[in-house]
DNA sequence: CGGCATCCACACAGATACTG
DNA sequence: CAGTATCTGTGTGGATGCCG
């Protein structure tokens, strides 16, 4: 396995990019918090285990495309690595891999949680602010 | 001003993809809050209100690389029009513009402080998660 | 100074095909 | 089922030039 052409599956990503410099850790864990992914990822295991497919299913539940098989491993092979999530693999045929929050990442999953609700709750007020900076954009454009 | 190419600065980035479905709204706006430089965004100006540069030069603390001005353009004005941050631009020359929350915006700024600060206080307990992650993961590729 | 616009490079996300 | 390997789009960001 020679690590020369790093497509993302291969290592688990470090969440800094390219050549690029370094970077306070936690800032690293951070990220990994609040990639696209581990945020709807914490937040479904909050409520209860899921399995790798169970999940990925839950996710598409949010809209849009959904996670990606390839997203899913690495974002959980992420937070498994930086002790948020835990992964029991079960040696049985037809494989059987369950996900849950360690209570590290319970901790870290309510405040996204948190997040995440009092996001909701606010909608209408962004909404209305979005209709305000399109008007007096396209407003502005008549020129 | 022909939308025809879109090139990442013309249009505000509505956090969807390529050619991609619909999606709930608030997952929208949670995806704003939680981007990579939304919440460093957000983490400084709860702090006190930015100039442009100046909050470009507070963000390059955090390590790494730092925001790229096109970066912070396009993410001050997605915050902006979801109403989080509010934009003062004072008709002088040279320009001057302060960047500021909104009650909104402090709001989740709030949320995502906490995040940060409950990460910055556990990162003992990653490093560890890591160490023993890591040294499984080398053991298991002995074959 | 605080942007906007364009070109370019490349890391990363996603689709697909394959394996134990 | 739960991944791994690989290829190809596309988003991200640097560099550069222009404007109010």
């Amino acid at each position: 396995m020679t690590v020369s052409t790093v497509d993302t599956m291969t290592a688990v990503p470090t969440g800094k990019y390219g050549t690029g410099e370094e970077m306070c850790p936690y800032r690293l864990v951070l990220e990994h918090v609040t990639s696209r992914w581990g945020v709807l990822v914490l937040i479904e295991l909050l409520e209860r285990p899921y399995r790798f497919s169970e999940l990925r299913r839950a996710i598409s539940r949010w809209g849009g495309r959904g996670v990606s098989e390839k997203m899913l491993t690495q974002t959980l092979q992420t937070l498994e690595r930086d002790g948020l999530v835990h992964r029991d693999a079960k040696p049985v045929i037809p494989p059987r891999v369950d996900y849950s929050l360690t209570d590290l990442g319970r901790e870290a999953a309510e405040q996204v949680r948190g997040l995440a609700l009092r996001t909701e709750e606010r909608m209408a007020e962004v909404q209305k602010a979005r209709e305000v900076y399109d008007a007096r954009k396209s407003a502005s454009e008549q020129r």
